[in-house]
DNA sequence: TAAAAATACTCCATAGGTATTTTAT
DNA sequence: ATAAAATACCTATGGAGTATTTTTA
């Protein structure tokens, strides 16, 4: 018998006490068979559980016995927790594996117009109990929010200055060439293929520089290249804005190719003659972030590149 | 180190990994300190922990140690465990000293106006926090729910033939004489004090003998003893269904004494002279019921009645 | 280099087994 | 009289201790 251990009530009493309160006549040598144990044993476990509790579960005066209405109390109870460690133990589990959990992207519209609809169903597939929290975001404020872990992933055009950067892990997923976007009047719309100089003496619109820090300093040295500074007249967050802008024929643009998937009416897209510059889109996370949800996405996302 | 009992997960698990999860640094030392325990063992367990879930509870490779993500799932789940396993052994406790449950009881209108509300008063000063739940319903339906379990205890007139009953136990509680229930215009409304057998010519109405069958049965006898047998003209179940009778000038009434703390408008109450009458009143509950609440509650009764 | 975690071993308390007695119907 | 629970006793696993090594910052 056990030395009364008075402290520290264990599953393995509830255990025993569940098989005997659950069986039709509480009979605990049919009960120690059944959980392949010897009848001295689930007595005296189930004593030592009174006696722990200081309470009276089974009318041991009665044949077959049955429960007091403590012992009812605390049957249900105790099949309460167990349910309950079964469950956690479940969980802790699908969680490690990725199976279960929530992944919160930030994106910008180049890649909602492009991969991430392949992207997002294949992850679906895989883990269809993950909940992925996506939002589009300018590249400045994804990049904040993951600092902050708000946010676990994002896909944006690294700003330069951001190599090497500790807080912060990356990966080039996509490149993009760009592509010149002009007001269907315009002079060079009738051409098929224009060379980047031809923009020369062009009112740029330009992606904002604070909010999208990536993109436009990648365009802005693309034009260094081809030899000109562009005379930015506008400045704009989001591409659509940009495109309603070219469209009022306030200026023309040069936006990553993806923008084409867009028919805006009254304006028109060409392509760039010669060395054709591509952007580039990264995928970039905290260096810190252990997340086996994270790791998948990130697998995934980079088998879908090789398609 | 603990060889592997690939199941069995208990809550020592859980409370060592609690220790260790909510330290602020997460310093396996200092709680093994904290806990009077051994570091290493401390760390094996935690080890075997993660073994049998097969699931890594810590970063290892940081330190100070930090919870991985599913870590952090499963140490939440880890306290609503531990949380409810406290709460399950405070209840039974409770509930087996009858500090916690509830009473169903069974009246009939003679007790709410005698001696019921001081039985509540006091068990609710006691027992806060048992729940009492009583109706009024008549005698045979009252020891139908006993028998069924739908009703603990009931405060009736016990009909003929229950003593010796194997299922109920009864004990007396109360005793009270007989009044005269009369039309305010009755000829023997004048008289202060009336012998019962002055009523042997006059119409009764009396308790439904199908469901108040003691009270009636009790009534019948008292007549007999006087030398006379009533006639009967009407029957009814409840008191103030009696009295609207008598209002009504349908008939006489006898009934206990406690029927005069109601005022009923054309009805007048005249006590009987000679060898008066009493009715008793019983508590009955089953028999086997071991319910401490049921034993409280018999035992506060039973002290009211000396006061 | 220092602080903390992991490993290696030792020991005994107790969960679990067998034999027997007691209890309730 | 019988079936089931309680008691008594025994055995061996694994939880907990001490000493030491490995790891991270």
């Amino acid at each position: 018998m056990k030395n009364l251990g008075l402290q520290g009530l264990e599953l393995q009493d509830l255990r025993y006490f569940v098989a005997v309160a659950s069986h039709e006549t509480c009979n605990i040598s049919e009960v120690a068979e059944k959980l392949h144990m010897a009848q001295p044993n689930l007595s005296s476990s189930i004593k030592d559980l009174e006696k722990r509790l200081d309470v009276t579960l089974f009318n041991r005066k009665k044949r077959p016995l049955q429960l007091t209405t403590a012992g009812q109390e605390f049957f249900q109870e105790a099949v309460l927790i167990l349910t309950a460690m079964n469950r956690a133990v479940e969980n802790v589990r699908k969680t490690s594996k990725g199976e279960i959990g929530r992944l919160t992207i930030g994106l910008t519209s180049s890649v909602s117009n492009s991969i991430l609809p392949n992207i997002l169903r294949r992850f679906r597939e895989e883990f269809p109990n993950v909940k992925l929290i996506w939002s589009e975001m300018a590249t400045h404020n994804q990049l904040q929010a993951i600092y902050d872990c708000r946010m676990d992933v994002g896909f944006l055009h690294l700003p330069s200055g951001l190599i090497d950067n500790k807080e912060l892990s990356f990966t080039p997923i996509l490149e993009e060439p760009l592509v010149i976007v002009l007001p269907e009047n315009h002079r060079l719309a009738k051409t098929k293929q224009i060379p980047l100089i031809a923009l020369k003496e062009e009112k740029f619109i330009l992606p904002d520089l604070q909010l999208v820090p990536g993109l436009s300093q990648q365009i802005l040295n693309f034009c260094k290249r081809a030899g000109f500074f562009p005379n930015i007249t506008l400045e704009a967050a989001f591409m659509l804005t940009i495109l309603g802008f070219v469209a009022g024929e306030l200026g023309i643009a040069l936006l990553p190719a993806n923008v084409k998937n867009i028919k805006r009416k009254g304006v028109v897209y060409r392509p760039i003659i010669g060395a054709s510059p591509k952007v580039k889109m990264n995928l970039v996370w905290r260096r810190n972030d252990t997340s086996i949800i994270l790791k998948n996405f990130l697998k995934i996302t980079k088998e879908m590149l090789n398609y």
